[in-house]
DNA sequence: TACCTTATGTTCAAAACCGCACATACATGG
DNA sequence: CCATGTATGTGCGGTTTTGAACATAAGGTA
């Protein structure tokens, strides 16, 4: 039932009624999505919608003098590509693979034919698209509230949340440009962390340790943010 | 054509073809918005949404405890109360008003009734959603990349961009409270623009002077979020 | 094994912002 | 016209973050 790519790990198209999850199944295709792919560029057209099943994607900004922060972070509970149905076409973000894995593709066109239906599916990406406003929201509140220290929390909580593993693939370089902070402040940040047990790291990978330590220290911001998702996508098998 | 509270001043109502603009006009009611008037409390049920004419209207997030932090801004150009079209009936910010005018408000259940026909309306009110998130995500962006002074050109742009007049009927403690910044730094970055000759305040009023010049000043965030609005949503008469 | 790229650690001064305390000045109503 | 409530101005010390330069160490590759 569940091969090891199968497009029921991503939870929008497991939450499909059995008639318009096959539709989509003919359409789509699983690719793979190495680290630091860029999946649409600023402003760029989008060729694809993307529904993640093991990977993480970064929706980032990133500014005239090269800085960046991250808007919002998808994996499998979710879909790279909302301007596609909101009838923009475009989004002023960079999407990129912030955590490689795979994801199944549909064509632009496709998606939105299937959109227009006005069906199950419609239903859904909307409720997703509220979730993600609320990611979008609490990342402007934690920006400006919150120390990097329970910024990072956050993060890594948000990036559990959408992984199978503990174990995250992942410099504090990278981390730094997605939270929009110095390198040095994600060393220290992370110091903190695994000098109280939470975390233990080693070039390039964070595994988390205690995660019940994590959600104790982290910011209201991820509580507000987890419990949208799981109020707006709960964990319904194409119950829609 | 234009009485003097039109509901066609708010730029949503006044792209809808005139069919579905004459149904709506009879479910709508005029009325009166109050500064610091609360349209909805975080997680309260939405009972309408409204289209602002000549009002301005403040998505917050207030936090435990009690600093609080601007999400978004609606005006003329937009609705309040997204959630009751995307499905998700309530979300986790407070809604009040940040400059006192008018707005037409639609009870709920006929929002959604009209939303479900699938029509201009739907399709206007999705990409208004999405001109939202842009709003939201620079939001994100400033706050961990611009300083106050930055921050409070853009806040002041956003909010001429919805008003008719040059003159903000607003204290500087109110401009924090929408930064999530301290009373003093307000007074600081407004007292150098005021130096600067581009605004002029007194007591409660903030008058810009010289927009060209806030303009010349502020970060990108603001011209990110304005031309993405004008892509989205120019300036079409009933042309939807 | 030895290298060499790249990830992480450490330090320091400067800047921005915060929290607090208190001074001043404006505007409205009695 | 004065009293009073409220909006604005100013000055502290303390904390966090920044920018930059440089030291150390891990791990893949030759």
């Amino acid at each position: 039932m569940t091969e090891p790519h199968s497009p029921r790990q991503n939870h929008l198209l497991d939450a499909l009624p059995a008639l318009e999850f096959e539709r989509l199944l003919t359409q789509m295709e699983l690719v793979p999505m190495p680290l630091g792919n860029v999946l649409y560029e600023s402003g760029g057209k989008l060729d694809y919608v993307y529904f993640p099943t093991t990977c993480i994607i970064s929706l980032l900004y990133v500014m005239e003098n090269g800085a960046s922060a991250e808007i919002a972070v998808v994996g499998n509970e979710g879909i790279v590509g909302v301007a596609l149905f909101m009838g923009g076409q475009t989004m002023p973000n960079r999407a990129i693979v912030q955590s490689a894995g795979f994801a199944y593709q549909l064509r632009g066109p496709l998606m939105q034919q299937e959109f227009d239906r006005y069906g199950a599916l419609m239903r859904l990406l909307l409720r997703y698209t509220q979730a993600l406003i609320t990611q979008m929201a609490q990342t402007a509140v934690c920006n400006r509230h919150h120390s990097v220290d329970q910024q990072l929390c956050r993060w890594l909580l948000l990036s559990l949340d959408r992984l199978a593993s503990d174990d995250l693939v992942m410099t504090q370089e990278l981390i730094a440009n997605m939270l929009g902070v110095r390198r040095e402040g994600v060393t220290e940040a992370a110091g903190k962390l695994q000098l109280a047990g939470l975390i233990e790291y080693r070039r390039g990978h964070i595994t988390v340790l205690n995660r019940p330590g994590l959600e104790a220290r982290v910011c209201e911001c991820y509580h507000v943010v987890k419990t949208e998702f799981d109020r707006l996508l709960p964990d319904l098998k194409h119950t829609v």
